[in-house]
RNA sequence: GUGGGUGUAGCUCAGUUGGCAGAGCACCGGGUUGUGGCCCCGGUUGUCGAGGGUUCAAAUCCCUUCACUCACCCCA
């Protein structure tokens, strides 16, 4: 007696049957034309990595880390959370060998697609493993890297067919001049800079939890005293609060925020970063309906340094984010001990397709990739069925021969109709008399009779 | 980590106050067999997530546990 395995599936890793690969597949083409528009090199980096290099020297971003527990290596390894790290590990292994003309020529442009991994626990549009297709520009320091990260990101949305979604920007460096304006510094043993990015954490709720309770969490004393909450006084916080009710356009925005920050340098540099941003994106036609300044944006991931970028679907923001990014300069430097500016965007690829899903935005009509089935009708006839299969794959039509087991015409007819497959081809006894087949369009309803002569320059044609 | 929900056939699920374990799909056999996803007849399929308790009797009530799932948190 064999033991039966259940065919159960990990939560939140997914198949994909036909009808989901391919509309998926279609998505990655449009997304790689974009990518290659703007010149990004593609790439790969694997699947597994060690563990210190996701993880830094802090193990504190590591708690979603992917560990793999068994293995030969000494050194633990690890699944890659993002395409980012392992290509700031790419950058500090080939350094640019001028005389022998290897390593990477800065700056550099490439792109990279394939599966990341998180050990969060899983939900709707969150997942343990999903695609993400990265762009990253490392190298260059200048806005104009940005701008085009943001263009990118605005075209790869069109080219999606999605109408209706925002790119929200802002800059590290303005939150950083935030904490110093709201007076936070290093306090015991817990540093200013990690107390900013509880700070960042809890602005990052606004859109959901509303200005009134983030001001609270940012003046509330935690009961651990080595938990790095802000703990603002009634003073900062009010600073806060005009920091996140200015309104008006972006450059009302910028111009506003600028008078707040007034002789904090870190900040105006950061909203000169923006300000140059959104000229670049002007020169490259980029709505400025699309691409909105928001000051409460953070990002998550603590190695952004400057400008950050999030993508979020009007129609769908329960998916919340969909296509992030940002400015991380020091990355690299956890490898070489220098830094190394760099700027890039990912797409959440298995989570945009869930959501457009959702939306009804997706053809998954396509159920295979087959062109035309070959019906063998005549016992004794698979030789003369295998040829005209052979012909027509000749000409680049995808023909599969019927492989259904008993040789009715209804078993056969009805399975190609089931499997979404657009043309048959009958030949029975009549057709080889006479030389001829019957070509019948499954989704017309129309047949042909065409000698078998003539079989190629029909489906030419098509 | 916190709080809900769900576990019954290969799949999707129903199962009444506790009273023989069910349906559809799928699958197998037979009939039909050259034009639209059939149709007709017959058949197989169970550790009711697991363990314990109450009871003459538990899928059903109670306790424990596990798995999955959704929301919060965080993120793509």
């Amino acid at each position: 007696m064999e033991t039966i395995v259940k065919p159960e599936r990990p939560g939140g890793f997914l198949d994909f049957l036909p009808a989901d690969y391919l509309a998926r597949e279609d998505m990655l083409k449009k997304i790689e034309g974009v990518y290659r528009s703007f010149g990004f090199d593609p790439i790969e980096t694997p699947r597994i990595e060690f563990l210190k290099t996701l993880a830094g020297e802090t193990s504190d971003t590591g708690k979603n880390i992917f560990h793999i527990k068994s293995s030969q290596d000494d050194e633990p390894l690890a699944m890659p959370f993002d395409h980012t790290v392992p290509f700031a590990r790419l950058l500090a292994a080939n350094p640019y060998d001028a005389k022998k003309r290897t390593g990477i020529r800065l700056p550099w442009r490439r792109m990279v697609v394939g599966p990341v991994f998180r050990s969060d626990t899983p939900q709707s549009g969150r997942y343990r493993q999903f695609y993400q297709f990265d762009v990253d520009i490392a190298g260059t320091a200048s806005m104009i890297a940005d701008a085009e990260i943001v263009a990118l990101m605005y075209l790869t949305m069109k080219a999606l067919g999605v109408e209706n979604f925002r790119i929200k920007v802002n800059n590290r460096k303005v939150l950083n001049g935030l904490a110093m304006l709201a007076g936070i510094r290093n306090r015991d043993r817990i540093s200013a800079d990690d107390i900013t990015k509880e700070m960042m954490r809890i602005l990052d709720k606004l859109d959901k939890i509303g200005i009134d309770q983030v001001l609270k969490e940012l003046q509330a004393i935690p009961e651990n005293p080595e938990f790095p909450a802000p703990g603002l006084t009634a003073e900062a916080a009010e600073k806060i609060r005009s920091f996140l009710s200015l309104r008006g356009d972006n450059i009302q925005k910028i111009g506003r925020c600028g008078e707040l920050f007034h002789g904090v340098n870190i900040a105006q540099e950061g909203l000169e970063e923006l300000s140059r941003i959104l000229n670049y994106l002007r020169s490259m036609d980029i709505p400025e309906a699309y691409v909105e300044i928001d000051f409460s944006i953070a990002r998550g991931l603590d190695y952004y340094t400057g400008p950050v970028f999030e993508t979020v679907l009007s129609d769908a923001p329960g998916f919340g984010s969909v296509f992030s990014g940002g400015r991380y300069n020091d990355l690299v430097k956890r490898f070489t001990g220098k830094s190394l500016p760099a700027t890039g965007t990912s797409i959440g690829v298995d989570r945009l397709f869930a959501a457009l899903s959702h939306l009804g935005l997706l053809d998954k009509s396509r159920q295979t990739v087959t062109e035309v089935m070959i019906l063998r009708l005549e016992k004794d006839r698979d030789h003369q069925y295998l040829e005209i299969a052979s012909q027509l794959r000749r000409i680049g039509i995808n023909t599969e021969i019927s492989m259904v087991e008993d040789n009715s015409f209804k078993g056969q007819f009805n399975y190609a109709i089931s499997r979404g497959i657009k043309f048959i081809v009958i030949c029975g006894a009549l057709e080889f008399e006479k030389e001829t087949v019957q070509v019948k369009n499954l989704e017309t309803r129309k047949q042909e009779e065409i000698s078998r002569a003539d079989l190629e320059t029909y489906f030419i044609k098509k």
